[in-house]
DNA sequence: GGCGGGGTTTACAACGATGTAACTGTCACG
DNA sequence: CGTGACAGTTACATCGTTGTAAACCCCGCC
């Protein structure tokens, strides 16, 4: 059934070498004999034996994607984003879901599969700085992704959270709200370097550039990124009395989950509370209202990730030093913030990205 | 820097075959060596080839997940559920993006990745049967889901959509309903064959019962099953003239949409029209208002399909008959069909299925 | 006619793991 | 004391492919 160089050689009447050489395109190779061959080839439906190959060569041709969670819509996005630019680069995607836990993150680093993957991207949640400390030019490349660990011993991409979280904030005072709350502080150890302590500086300048106090009283934290945490959070805050007037959610499933809340307590947004997010999901174009949103280059960020990983794996590449990259981001203003647009307007809700990939 | 087990056996001093004996947990090793060998395994950091390994033994522990696009929340949700059972039987899973399109389908069927997968889990779109003809037990295993290919040459899972789709409109029936349309119809070949002719069907057959007629005024078609072509088709419907007052959309994602051109055109669900979608998103637990749908047991789908490919990977199971099994489902009703709940009510929306692995 | 130099082809040895069969011992048993 | 049985260990071949280096052949040139 299966069909070796070894067939194709004995039917064509040459070394197995030989075959091997036509099927690499090897210069060297008479016409006739290439033709002759690569029919055979053909006719026999030769398929390369990619275990046998990359035992030799060395490579496999198959990337690790480990992302904390596939069914949150900011990385099966992602994931798709990923899927398309390493096939470009003839690269097939394993992905891996971490559960945002320690000891998966830790095996996917420690070369997870190993020599079946050539490369890992990673989006860690528990990893620190120092769980990645001893890696070095003989482990498997590997690029992380999101704020977690910055200046760590590999490469890595990330939206520029403090900026992202500044924009949110200040479109919201922009539209004249001043009781400005948000969902998504995590309380923790890594406060300060994890995404939500960088989001949450970045509305804590925001206020400072405004002359607002930071209250307390108007901070939510969650345990999980996913709608049932913000919806939870949005109504914790409205059960603290003095009711904010804008929430800046830290990503847009918690968002959602925010205005759903609101809807359960029969409150409007963005008439009395204005909602923003970020992420930029599918389901915040057609959501009621339309989330307004700061919007990730997600595409980019999977392009750099993935060209990263190139680099990396090219010959001679192991003195390069770790790179940080930033990726860019713009506010979307929709409905949540905006409120309902006119009909004309509103049909074109959902068009600001990419769709219908066929 | 790569540790192979020659290595181990020149410092220990003995074969590579008693070390590869250790690492595979061969039983006549004397308990002395074992300890021995062991520890020297554990302080070198040894990681077995799998590419040598998988060469040796014609298993990867690879299964492909093929995909028509992940940034649909039921795909998404599908492949987090298949990586889980996956992992449960040592496996890992890569997955591909076949955007829908034939040629990427076919490839996937024929053997992708050549002896790098153990096995494929296919969600076809554009395939017929006729594709698979000429598939042997040569060939990698392979396991359809959804609806495309039914009876077809190899094992294949699906939710029963034509009762799905009766349950469904029996809903919109017993809340009154008459003029109840459908969104999700797709004009072309396989209208019999494939999903939204199914679907068709199961609305059709539950107008029959109820003795009503079928309005072609009524049936909406698209060319996705994405949200921007739900608003597409509802406000085509609400242009025609007699209004439905209940839709069954033929996904979540379109109903989704649905729900949004409905708030375009300043119309409440369920009030003026009700709505019904399939497959139990996360987005529709969480949207205003939350969506009634038919929920498919994803869960088991995912588990079922890996199962099969556990099967046919098992020694002597290449004369099983290819298998045909049907995953149960059922109606969740939420707002888009009951009307806002209660606070107290409210409040549990979004706890019914599972969340929050961690 | 021998020699050098190319294009073309080949034999052989890897890559790292594991199955097979054979080789040691040691012990029990007749 | 010879014989088997069996635990423990090993050498060797093998999985399918590709890099290396050498062989081969044909041609032109001295």
């Amino acid at each position: 059934m299966k069909v070796r160089l070894r067939d194709v050689a004995d039917r064509a009447g040459v070394s197995v070498k030989t075959v091997s050489n036509v099927v690499n395109d090897y210069v060297h190779v008479a016409p006739a004999t290439r033709s002759h061959v690569q029919a055979l080839l053909d006719e026999m439906g030769y398929r390369p034996n990619l275990s046998a190959r990359s035992l030799r060569v060395g490579r496999t041709g198959v990337i690790a994607l480990a992302l904390p969670e596939l069914d949150n819509p900011y990385f099966a996005e992602l994931a798709g984003f990923v899927v398309e630019a390493a096939e470009e680069n003839g690269w097939t995607v394993l992905i891996d879901q971490t559960d945002g836990l320690r000891e998966r993150e830790l095996f996917v680093t420690a070369g997870f599969r190993h020599q079946l993957i050539d490369g890992v991207i990673l989006s860690p949640v528990a990893l620190g700085a120092e769980d990645l400390v001893g890696r070095g030019p003989g482990d498997v490349p590997l690029v992380l992704l999101g704020e977690k660990i910055a200046e760590g011993p590999a490469d890595h991409v990330a939206v520029d959270n403090v900026a992202a979280a500044r924009t949110a904030t200040e479109h919201l005072l922009s539209r004249g709200r001043t009781r400005i709350a948000v969902i998504g502080d995590e309380p923790g150890p890594d406060r300060q370097s994890g995404v939500a302590g960088l989001r949450r500086r970045g509305w804590e300048e925001a206020l400072a550039a405004a002359t607002l106090p930071v209250d307390e009283q108007l901070v939510a934290c969650v345990q999980s990124y996913q709608r049932e945490e913000g919806a939870r959070a949005m109504t914790a805050l409205l059960r603290r009395g003095a009711a904010p007037d804008g929430v800046f959610c830290f990503n847009d499933t918690l968002a959602l989950g925010a205005l759903r809340a609101l809807a359960d307590h029969r409150l409007r947004a963005p008439e009395d509370v204005a909602v923003v997010g970020i992420d930029d999901i599918e389901d915040g174009r057609y959501s009621v209202p339309t989330l307004t949103t700061v919007a990730p280059d997600k595409e980019g960020i999977a392009r750099t990730a993935v060209g990263m990983l190139a680099e990396r794996l090219a010959p001679g590449a192991d003195g390069i030093p770790p790179r940080d990259l930033r990726a860019p981001c713009r506010l979307v203003v929709r409905e949540s913030t905006r409120g309902p647009a006119g009909r004309a307007q509103s049909r074109t809700a959902g068009r600001e990205g990419r769709h219908l990939r066929r």
